[in-house]
DNA sequence: TGCCAGGCTTCAC
DNA sequence: GTGAAGCATGGC
């Protein structure tokens, strides 16, 4: 158990913003996060501090990047023209978001999933995939199961996976599965290119479009630039900036304001201003 | 019980 | 190239 003091930095924004999908609050008021194969337990202290159920060495080694605590969100406020009263509300409400550095392999599948899935049944379905296909581990007494490999999916038929309530995703999931272990996507390689070459690389995949392609560009190889629109993106461009967001004023930053206008839209202090 | 969910592919036209 | 239809299933 080590104690850290971290600014900007909000567990229970970040577990509830549809970025990540084996993060959860737990009766304790802590969060348990399954990642990278590892489980991590990280509890609110007040006034900034954080205890994390790890060692210095793997804070260090893993969760800094994880959490993507070397970034300063806080550059964003000068960014925000005064006028843009929803972002600016936006912003504020989802202060200490960050965008999680992922494995690229478990966001690839994760958005696969997601596509006409509410969170709570992507959620199930990832869980149900992880039990089945994982490899089993044991934490301070608790069991949890790791993200299932590529290489491990690509050897499962369609109805080998019809357990985990993947619908017709599931020959998506066989099929990327297959494209990763033999090689003709290399995460590694899109990492280094730029984000249009990745982007249409992702979208040769069967069942990745234009939209799940730029969440695994974000959340899963740190192209801060990407800004994926979903039905809920889409209904906010269309109801306060007529359909047409200003991306230009924020190149460089475009995931981490989507995931803030993301955050926001869902939330009922939003639904609230609207209705009255 | 019915509607909707962090969309994509297929098929007309 | 564009737009509509069809898709499986869980959660509220």
């Amino acid at each position: 158990m080590i104690i850290r003091e971290i600014q900007d930095f909000s567990l229970s924004r970040i577990a509830d913003s549809g970025q990540c999908f084996r993060m959860n609050r737990l009766d304790s008021g802590a969060y348990s996060i399954i990642a990278f194969g590892k489980y991590l337990e990280a509890k609110p202290l007040g006034d900034g501090r954080f205890a994390f159920s790890c060692t210095e060495e793997d804070f260090d080694k893993i969760w800094t990047d994880y959490f993507d605590l070397s970034s300063d969100y806080r550059v964003l406020n000068t960014l925000v023209p005064p006028d843009d009263t929803f972002l600016l509300a936006a912003i504020n409400y989802g202060r200490g978001m960050r965008i999680l550095n992922q494995d690229s392999w478990e966001v690839m599948v994760s958005f696969i999933i997601s596509q006409r899935k509410s969170i709570p049944a992507i959620k199930t379905a990832i869980e149900t995939m992880c039990v089945h296909f994982g490899t089993q581990m044991v934490f301070e007494g608790k069991t949890y199961f790791s993200f299932p490999s590529a290489g491990h999916i690509a050897g499962l038929s369609c109805s080998d996976i019809g357990c985990c309530s993947l619908g017709y995703r599931d020959k998506y999931v066989t099929a990327a599965a297959q494209s990763v272990a033999r090689g003709d996507i290399r995460f590694e390689d899109l990492m280094e290119a730029d984000e249009a070459a990745a982007k249409a690389a992702l979208k040769t995949l069967y069942g990745i479009g234009e939209k799940v392609a730029n969440c695994i560009l974000l959340f899963g190889l740190h192209k801060s630039n990407a800004f994926p629109e979903d039905t809920w993106i889409k209904r906010i461009v269309d109801a306060e900036y007529a359909g047409n967001f200003p991306k230009t004023l924020y190149d460089g930053h475009l995931g981490i304001i989507q995931q803030y206008i993301f955050y926001y839209a869902r939330s009922r202090e939003y639904q609230k201003c609207r209705s009255t």
